[in-house]
DNA sequence: ATCAATCTATCTACTGATAGATAGCTTTGA
DNA sequence: TCAAAGCTATCTATCAGTAGATAGATTGAT
């Protein structure tokens, strides 16, 4: 028997990769269940609703994410490459077979979504914004809040879409190139 | 009693609705049977299947898009004013409320589709990029296909990925002002 | 009279969720 | 020290609800 964090663990980690392949709307209980080797009942004892499960997968994403990203503030941190590792862990889910990003999966789905994932989804877009605002602001000298706001939309978007777009075409990019037009890191 | 083109269009308008709302997995033949006024086996009686149907709306809903957005080959076609134009589709459907564009939200879900609603989303970012590279490459006097259909890429990659984090982040923005660093449309 | 379109009724499969039981720890108190 | 009591994590069994899908009767216009 697993000790209680090992099972939360595993139950997370499936939950997050079916969410990231298929959606919220896509998954089910029983089909964790069986992948980690437990009853659907024992997941309902662990995260009592689906709502639940969806929004705890969403916000341990979320906060991982973000601190893998290193501290904006950091003395030692180059802008370069933290903009560089950032634009990484997005080509890295296009490598990852049939992923999406959770934020971007879960954002179409939106309207679909029981209001604390829906929550966890926007947040998980405010925190991304947060970050790459900073590292502009900081690292780049550019001293208007708003310019540098608006260029952390555009980098995200951009990110965001090209997953989408790829995910289709089943096409291979470098994420670099498609913002170089707005960031240059060479 | 509605005549058959009309019950048919009326069926696919609604599916359509849903399916930009919420996707494909959280829409259902008794929700769109209800919604018209019908049952859902009548609904079955047009669309056997439920991919039948989805394949069905992405199908003309790809149609009219592209029909929509004029010929690039017609002679007074203005690039410019095509292009706005396209850019003005993504923003109006940021307007309308709680939608996303169609191939956007099935590309997200993509790995969750049957084969033949997959088809039909990936033949909509084809259609979409083939479209765009025309414009480019008969009016902005770029001759290298592989750079038109870098931009295109672009473009289409930075409109949808709008549409996803302004989704989240319920925030108003200018589409044209998202890709002006690598379109100049002034 | 035909036949397209719709209906009623039903099926199987699956969903999220709950109840109740149980095995095995862990804590507690005399 | 050691039994009583409680806790944790799991199980089996089941619930009501909904999904997509189908068979067969009914309607109604030409």
């Amino acid at each position: 028997m697993s000790s209680r964090s090992e099972t939360i663990t595993r139950i997370l980690d499936s939950a997050e990769s079916h969410i990231c392949k298929k959606g919220y709307n896509a998954f089910s209980f029983r089909e964790i269940a069986h992948e980690i080797g437990i009853k659907s009942a024992s997941v309902h004892y662990h995260f009592p609703t689906k709502a639940n499960l969806a929004a705890a997968v969403v916000l341990r994403y979320t906060d991982s994410f973000i601190k893998s990203l290193g501290e904006p503030n950091s003395p030692n941190a180059d802008a370069k490459d933290l903009l560089k590792n950032y634009i990484q862990e997005f080509q890295n889910v296009l490598i990852s077979n049939d992923s999406m990003c959770l934020g971007g999966i879960l954002s179409a789905e939106l309207t679909s979504l029981p209001d604390e994932v829906a929550d966890a989804t926007r947040q998980f877009f405010i925190e991304n914004l947060r970050w790459l605002t900073d590292v502009l602001q900081l690292h780049f000298g550019v001293n208007d809040i708003a310019i540098s706001h608006f260029k952390a939309m555009k980098i995200l978007a951009m990110l965001e879409g090209t997953l989408i777009v790829m995910r289709s075409l089943n096409r291979e990019v470098q994420f670099e190139e498609m913002v170089e037009d707005f960031l240059n890191l060479s």
